[in-house]
RNA sequence: GGCCCCUUAGCUCAAUUGGCAGAGCAAUUGACUCUUAAUCAAUAGGUUGAUGGUUCGAUUCCAUCAGGGGUCACCA
């Protein structure tokens, strides 16, 4: 460990004794090796010596092979790898000695000619070789790659460099996340930014992180939504709307949370979650045509088909069909409660009548939602600030996209009575004082905006963490989060 | 936070019942001008996560701690 960084160190500087710059300022590249292999791998030996073509290409050195005289290499530029093949008799006697004092895991720059190498692989003689950088650490063994997932997470960059997918699924999530920007950006919406730092928590039912700001003297809350804030904008007459932005929520880590995720939110006025639940569907179909061969998601091991229309499945109804509960009994809390003591034996009940529905439905239906399902009609108990059902007053016009046993979207037609939006806040704090400590707060300037009037709208959150997952097979949310969070060594 | 599992060379992994801690890759030295998990010869590399205990003797058994993973809870 130090000798090998001592050793490293030493070529180094007899690099320098031979004039080379250590940290050179830049290398012309004329050819990333995707471009090159695209170019040229379809062409035979003989066309390739005769054409000769010349590139100026780099990358980070992943395995030497040394004859001696004659040295072949495999570069990787972060998306393929090249083989280059340095011989005494081609270059200078300076670069051969540049070339000797290379190790795996520096970087270097060639400039040379195409060819294939009696086996077939495309190759670049090189002509020129001009030293880059260099790595005092090594890198990772070759064959098994990096396995210890803790070194993956803390040392990303190692991740990427010897594990080939890795690199791939953040190239994924970043044409995911560009291809849900056009999407919206196509239908008119605009982007926007609104605060991280909340005095008042709200949007959603969670714990927040707790900060200061010393200038004013306040706490400040690390938001969990940016809906209030989307919501004074569609005030504003902001008629189509979305945020994609980190949330954070102070709560456990799981395969499926992080504590700061990333989330789209978007809003759309004269709509409704009818109109909500269809969007969604083409969005999915958008980002399947963009990321997936054949519309059908692989994750884990299952196969799963995005084939809209997705049925929809009352929320009520779910729980009912799973548990074998009446859905008139779901709805009396006294029955309730007996049901839950049966099921879970000297555990205290849930303080709240929607807590106890929250935790039927999480134990009965939540991961029997393979296939795309939208969940709908939430009761109103756990929806503060979505819009009575037209159809049954103890519901609500909400919806929440079920795929692979996980929650992906959660929706609805926007609650825009301030009176009534009062009322459900009220209920908040009661729940609170019941000992629920995730209920909401009230906001009395989101509630002012509202009394200024809110044309009807609907609204939606997707989390794009939990997106690239089912669009990546990652079983795990650090796997599409570049630097999870883990507790800090030392 | 509860329970279970893991931590041995830079990396991937071994080590019989508690009996001198090993291999492959990487590294070092040497040979080799079409190799590709290059090959061949030699060399070096360890406070077995930390601390304490049991024992003649601990990588191995016990306790505590640290980090990680899994699971349940919390959590959308």
């Amino acid at each position: 460990m130090e000798e090998q960084f001592a050793v490293r160190l030493e070529k180094l500087k007899k690099l320098q004794q031979l004039g080379v710059a250590p940290y050179p300022y830049r290398f012309e590249v004329t050819r990333r090796f995707a471009e090159i292999i695209a170019l040229y791998r379809e062409q035979d030996a003989e066309a390739l010596k005769q054409a000769a073509a010349a590139v100026r290409c780099a990358g980070r050195i992943l395995a030497i092979r040394s004859m001696g005289k004659s040295v072949f290499m495999h570069l990787f530029d972060g998306e393929e790898k090249l083989q280059v093949y340095v011989r005494k008799d081609e270059v200078s006697e300076l670069d051969f000695a540049v070339n000797d004092l290379l190790d795996i895991g520096d970087i270097i720059g060639v400039q040379g000619t195409i060819f294939k190498t009696r086996t077939g692989e495309l190759s670049v003689l090189v002509k020129e070789l001009t030293f880059l950088a260099k790595s005092f650490h090594p890198l990772p063994e070759k064959w098994h790659g990096l396995q210890d997932k803790e070194v993956r997470f803390r040392q990303r960059y190692l991740d990427m460099i010897v594990n080939p997918g890795a690199m791939e699924v953040f190239r994924k999530r970043s044409r995911l996340i560009q291809a849900v920007r056009r999407f919206f950006h196509e239908r008119g919406y605009v982007e926007v930014e609104t605060p991280m730092m909340h005095p008042i928590p709200g949007g959603a039912s969670a714990r927040p992180f707790v900060t200061h700001h010393n200038a004013l003297d306040i706490d400040l809350f690390l938001r969990v939504a940016p809906e209030l804030y989307l919501k004074r904008l569609l005030v504003g007459g902001m008629e189509k709307v979305f945020e994609i932005n980190r949330n954070f929520r102070n709560e456990g880590i799981s395969l499926m949370h992080n504590p700061e995720f990333t989330m789209i939110e978007f809003y759309e006025l004269y709509r409704d979650f009818g109109d909500y639940m269809e969007l969604s569907e083409q969005l999915l179909l958008a980002l399947s045509a963009e990321l997936l061969p054949d519309a059908i998601l692989r994750w884990q091991d299952k196969e799963i088909p995005l084939a809209p229309p997705f049925p929809r499945l009352k929320y009520m109804d779910a729980i009912s069909e799973k548990s074998g509960l009446p859905v008139e009994q779901l709805w009396d809390e006294t029955a309730l409660q007996a049901h839950i003591r049966g099921l879970f034996p000297g555990e205290p009940l849930p303080p709240t009548f929607g807590k106890m529905l929250e935790l039927l439905f999480d134990h009965y239906v939540e991961k029997s939602l393979v296939a795309p399902t939208f969940v709908t009609y939430f009761p109103k108990a756990i929806s503060p600030l979505s819009k009575v059902s037209r159809l049954d007053e103890r519901e609500t016009e909400r919806f929440e996209l079920y795929i692979a046993g996980m929650e992906i979207a959660n929706g609805f037609s926007e609650l825009n009575d301030p009176l009534e939006q009062r009322r459900r806040f009220e209920a908040q704090v009661q729940d609170r004082e019941k000992g629920d400590d995730e209920a909401q707060r009230i906001d009395n300037g989101f509630l002012q905006a509202l009394e200024h009037g809110m044309a009807p709208a609907a609204g939606e959150g997707i989390g794009i963490d939990r997106l690239v997952m089912l669009f990546t097979g990652a079983a795990s949310i650090k796997d599409v989060i570049l630097f999870p969070l883990l507790r800090p060594r030392e």
